[in-house]
DNA sequence: ATGGCTACGGAGCGTAGA
């Protein structure tokens, strides 16, 4: 596995973020969009219709945006400053999915249902949801495909601040249908970095109560050109944040 | 924590989030 930090290239800066209604969260978005200048936004659970959506915001920094929202809850967007192409957002019947293929690479922003409660019908639709999921990641095995979002699964049992929680984002069938992704040579890149949600309920983020919810999966041909990812936790500590960080992917193409 | 935030819709509180 050649990791090209050494090999030249350019660097190519992807953020995923849920942002909890991005009508709420837009001076916190430029706050990090004026850090970190990334090439992609991609965003979940914007709760916006698409013609209520602030775009002249991301046009004023030079993005091209691609929505999918609904009206008050969902909602995703992949914002790029490279043209857009082949934009796809009929995955399922919620605004939960939008890919596109822009500046050389395949991404997509993700926002899985959260399930509610083990064993549950809107349980069984999360896992339902994981499985196409996966299917649908088989298209791009042999692309450059960058998936960023809130997959509302803690893979592992570090993931979580409560030791042997095995409740909802932390049971074993939702561990497996993530893991199923795993399988097919798709990276989780943040394994090691930590939370990346916090309640609001329970003063969470000060407690450091966290989940690791939010991911990036590289497929092979990604996690070649991989430099480094982290999550950018100081956006926790923004006035009125988001309960989720945003993360963070560069490549180098 | 059996609900203690936060945001939404729509004008009360119910719903959703995970």
């Amino acid at each position: 596995m050649i990791h090209k930090s050494d090999v030249g290239g350019a660097a190519m800066r992807l953020i995923s973020w849920n942002v909890n209604s991005i009508r709420a969260r837009i001076e916190n978005f430029l706050k990090i969009a004026k850090e970190y200048s990334p090439d992609f936004f991609l965003l979940q659970e914007t709760r916006v219709e698409d013609t209520l959506f602030p775009l002249e915001y991301f046009e004023d920094l030079g993005y091209n945006v691609a929505l999918k929202g609904q009206k008050g809850r969902n909602g995703v967007a992949i914002c790029s400053r490279h043209m857009l192409e082949e934009v796809k957002s009929d995955f399922c019947d919620e605004a939960r999915y939008i890919e596109a293929f822009s500046g050389g690479i395949f991404v997509a922003s993700v926002y899985v249902p959260n399930g509610q409660e083990v064993n549950t019908a809107p349980y069984y639709h999360k896992l339902d949801f994981l499985q196409k999921l996966r299917d649908k990641f088989l298209n791009f095995q042999n692309e450059i495909f960058v998936a960023g979002g809130d997959f509302n699964v803690a893979p592992h049992a570090k993931d979580v601040y409560i030791a042997d929680y095995d409740g909802i984002a932390a049971s074993l069938r939702e561990r497996d249908a993530i893991k199923a992704i795993r399988e097919i040579g798709f990276q989780d890149i943040l394994q090691d970095k930590g939370y990346t949600w916090w309640d609001y309920r329970h003063r969470g983020f000060s407690k450091d109560h966290g989940f690791r919810l939010d991911h990036f999966y590289l497929s092979r041909k990604a996690y070649d050109v991989f430099v480094d990812g982290n999550v950018l936790r100081s956006a926790r500590e923004f006035e009125r944040p988001s309960d989720h960080a945003p993360i963070l992917c560069e490549l180098r193409i």
